[in-house]
Parts: C-alpha cells; sequence; structure tokens
DNA sequence: TTAAAACCTTTGAGTCGCTACAAGGTCAAG
DNA sequence: CTTGACCTTGTAGCGACTCAAAGGTTTTAA
C-alpha cells in the first residue's frame, strides 16, 4: 500500500533498479539473479544502458519475493508464475503445491522439535565447571549412536540466520 | 552397538573407507571430504594407495555424524573436537556452544510455525476446482505486502529433505 | 584363466539462493 | 571539476556435501 502510494505522489511509472528493489523490498543484485534464472523478463534499457522497470515489474517482483517469505523454492515460484500466465488451467495444480509445501513445513516443525529435545537432553548431561576430561556432553556425543536418532539427519537451522542479514 | 558388534566377530582392526561410512552411516565422498576439511586426521594407506582406517577414527567419525544429526555446523564440530582433545580445559564453553544452538533451533521452531499459519491462511483463500484466473492463492501473492509477514524471510525448509536423500 | 563387477583413487564441477567484490561507465550536486 | 551515488558486467564465494569422469585395483564367478 504504502509503495504504490509513494509510486503515484510522483507520478512516475518507470524506474531503475534500486528503486525497484526498495519497493519490492529486494536488492539490486537479487533482481539481476533473477533476471538472469529468467523469473523475471529480460529489462528493457535506457540510453545509457541502465535497466528500465514499469509496474509490471513490480507487481511480478513483489509476487516472487512473496513467495520467498513463504518459503518455496524458485522452482515452486516458476511453477505458479507459469499457472498465473495460463488463466485457462484449472488450480488444482496451485493447491497442491500449496499442500505440498506445508506438509514440508510440518514435518520440519515436527523434526526441530525432536532435536530440541535431544539437545536439552544432551545438555543436562553436564553441570558447569568440570573439566572437559569429564564433560559429560562430550562423553554422550562420543557414543556410537543414539538409538532414538539414528539415521535421520536434520540439517538447515543456520541457514535461516545467515541469509537474514539483508539490508532490505 | 550392533556395529562394533560386527567388527568383533570380523575381528579386524582395519578398514576401507566404504566400510567406515557403513558404519559411521555416513558415505565415502563425505568422509573424503572431511578429511579434507581436516575434520578427520588424513588416513594411512595401503601399498595400493587406498585409504585405511582403524576404531579410532570410526570413532572420531562417528561423533561428527552425531554432531551433524543434531544439526551442528562443522565450525562448531572443530571447535568440540578441540574441547576433546585437551581434556585440562573447563567444559563451560561446551555448555555455552550447545546453549546457543539449543536457542537457534528454537527461535527457527518459532519461525517455522508462524509460516505454517501463513501458509494456511493461503490455502483457505482457493475452494478446489477454480480456474487459475480466479484462484484465490494467486491473488493473495500478488497483493502488494502482507503486513503480518513484511520483512521477515524464513528460508530453509527444503535443504533439509534434499540432503536426506542418501543411501546410508 | 579371464572377464566382469565392485571397489578404490583424484580432480573438478554442480547444488541453492543469493551476496560480495572488482573494474569500469554514468549522472546529479556542490 | 570533483565527489559520490548510482549503474553495468563478470566472477567468486558461502555450507556441506554430491556427483561424474577417467582411471587403477581387487574380488568374484563362469
Amino acid at each position: 500500500m504504502a509503495e504504490l502510494a509513494a509510486l503515484n505522489e510522483r507520478s512516475e511509472t518507470t524506474m531503475k533498479i534500486s528503486e525497484l528493489a526498495r519497493l519490492a523490498g529486494s536488492n539490486a543484485e537479487t533482481i539481476r539473479y533473477y533476471e538472469r534464472e529468467g523469473l523475471l523478463p529480460k529489462a528493457s534499457r535506457s540510453e545509457s544502458n541502465y535497466r528500465i522497470y514499469s509496474v509490471a515489474h513490480l507487481e511480478r517482483l513483489t509476487f516472487i519475493r512473496h513467495c520467498r517469505n513463504l518459503d518455496m523454492t524458485l522452482g515452486e515460484i516458476r511453477t505458479l508464475l507459469r499457472f498465473k500466465a495460463s488463466p485457462e488451467e484449472n488450480c488444482g495444480e496451485v493447491n497442491r503445491l500449496l499442500d505440498d509445501h506445508i506438509e514440508h513445513v510440518v514435518r520440519r516443525i515436527g523434526e526441530l522439535q525432536e532435536l530440541e529435545r535431544q539437545l536439552r537432553d544432551l545438555r543436562g548431561c553436564c553441570p558447569d565447571g568440570r573439566q572437559a576430561a569429564a564433560c559429560g556432553i562430550l562423553e554422550g556425543l562420543s557414543q556410537p549412536l543414539l538409538e532414538k536418532a539414528s539415521g535421520n539427519h536434520v540439517p538447515g537451522v543456520h541457514e535461516s540466520f545467515a541469509s537474514n542479514t539483508g539490508k532490505s
């Protein structure tokens, strides 16, 4: 809302890359990356070879960023964009994609809750102030295999915060 | 337990890379990668230049895999291995590392629960059987910005399952 | 005995979604 | 006229693997 208002106030319909980035809550490098990846169409160029964008681009980029905020992959987003472009298709596919995506998230939450439990178990092994030689945690991690945890690896906690350091 | 029993039955104390991988629930390429990264010491070699491992390697690799199952980064694991190697140190650092890690996981769970809520909201927008032109989901995603979701991007759901496709 | 299958080696590239940097061109303000 | 803010392209890096190519070795079985 605020963004469109700002556009109306200036009453201009085109912009350069960093303004588009600002309005969509993204950044210029990401936009060029999306163009390379074919998620955004090639922008038209000014005399000095600057990319020039219209409100249509803003809408499409906003769609993409919104999907990314919902943690969809670029592949999933490409699929949604195809459906948006072909209105004769039934949107059952859209529902299915979203249902799959929700299932992913739910499963991941369950995995992380199990992980939290295991970590707290482990943390309970070592009261503060001991020496590493007697540390219950290191001992616990050296055991051949925890039966409860065997096999199912649950990565991906760290990536989330690392990629949140943007200047949006 | 089962692994060590198997080792005892064969009553051999060395093995090649793929057996080590099997016993530690890992795979050969990952082991070579850990060696390159300095998490595992360089293995000794047979006449034909094959890597030869002992039970000590199995224990260290098991430790590493166990930590990875708890979603620690290789950097965190390196730190823990250093503490394991220097028993005179106080294990307060170990506790701190683990506390930090638990906090990561807890925060991530919260983010994903919020994400799930948003996805279910969105899913409710479109009863099955409509055409894409009228699809409430696509409509919802095209809105400038959801006020509730604005700004905080929560990635990392997909990585977890992608890296689970190993043949362990 | 020999041929095939199953291992092992190194090197290098690919994954995902950006992010950052280098080296340069363009443009508006003071 | 210079400073600084913007823009361009191209390339490399992140983390933790994973895979493929191209070859050497060992085991198995016909």
